[in-house]
DNA sequence: TAGAGTAGTGCCCTGATATA
DNA sequence: TATATCAGGGCACTACTCTA
């Protein structure tokens, strides 16, 4: 078996140990990866039971994992700047003393490998799987029940019991975070962006986002175009 | 073994939402 | 804006499990 493998086997030992639920912070998004891998290996539903962080916000690491995997947001640029600044004054002989620069990191990019949902309920775990997936494909109640094999009430129920909200509720909140993530880091067109997410016309979906957000999505695209 | 409690389901009504 | 469709929730019923 190959290094990896057995690693992974070493680390499904130990996130299956840990108390649940659990964050685990990875050291970089590589890593991240890997806890993500032994997870599934495990079957540790994430964010459920364990929650993933990783680190430098690596877009293609981060974007496909499954789930998408959150991380630091490193600020390269200030550190580029700060490492320049501190190799001219070793140039010019200006260094008096060996200093330790630190600078601030970005932020953190939330993703859904740190989603807040402190389910224990398999069958709801696997219906927020669902939905997480297919939000954008217009699905309805009767399709996540179907795919679980139970009938609407049952999940509805189920939902109500475990989260304190109602599937269709789950579906419209994933659906929009889609919207609003398009929205302000894309420039698709807004027609374009309203068949993605499963609306019918630009229209209706530009009337229920200022519902929804308060602004129309030219303002919000505009706002977040400028900060 | 009978009764109580719980889970699962279907039916139906009301209100919300999507669409033409 | 009218209409069709869908979601949510209440209620009743059945099946199953637990306990005395």
């Amino acid at each position: 078996r190959s290094e990896w493998e057995r690693e992974r086997a070493a680390m499904c030992r130990w996130l299956n140990k840990l108390p649940k639920p659990v964050a685990v912070f990875a050291a970089n998004d590589a890593r991240g990866r890997q806890v993500l891998d032994a997870c599934l290996a495990a079957d540790l539903p994430v964010p459920y039971q364990v929650a993933v962080l990783g680190v430098n916000n690596d877009e293609l690491i981060c974007e496909t994992s499954q789930p998408p995997l959150s991380s630091v947001a490193v600020d390269v640029e200030h550190a580029g700047y700060a490492a320049a600044e501190l190799l001219d004054h070793l140039m010019r002989g200006t260094l008096r003393e060996p200093r330790l620069i630190t600078y601030q990191p970005a932020g953190v990019v939330r993703r859904a490998s740190t989603e807040r949902l402190p389910v224990t309920d398999r069958l709801v775990i696997r219906a927020l799987e669902y939905i997480r997936i297919n939000a954008g494909l217009n699905i309805r109640v009767t399709d996540v029940a179907g795919h679980l094999g139970v009938t609407r009430r049952w999940i509805e129920k189920r939902f109500a019991a475990e989260l304190d909200r109602s599937v269709l509720d789950e579906i419209k909140r994933v659906r929009f975070e889609t919207v609003r993530g398009l929205v302000s880091q894309t420039g698709l067109a807004f027609t374009e962006i309203a068949h993605r997410c499963g609306f019918t016309s630009a229209n209706h979906l530009g009337i229920i986002f200022k519902a929804h957000f308060g602004v129309t999505m030219s303002a919000y695209r505009e706002q977040h175009a400028r900060s």
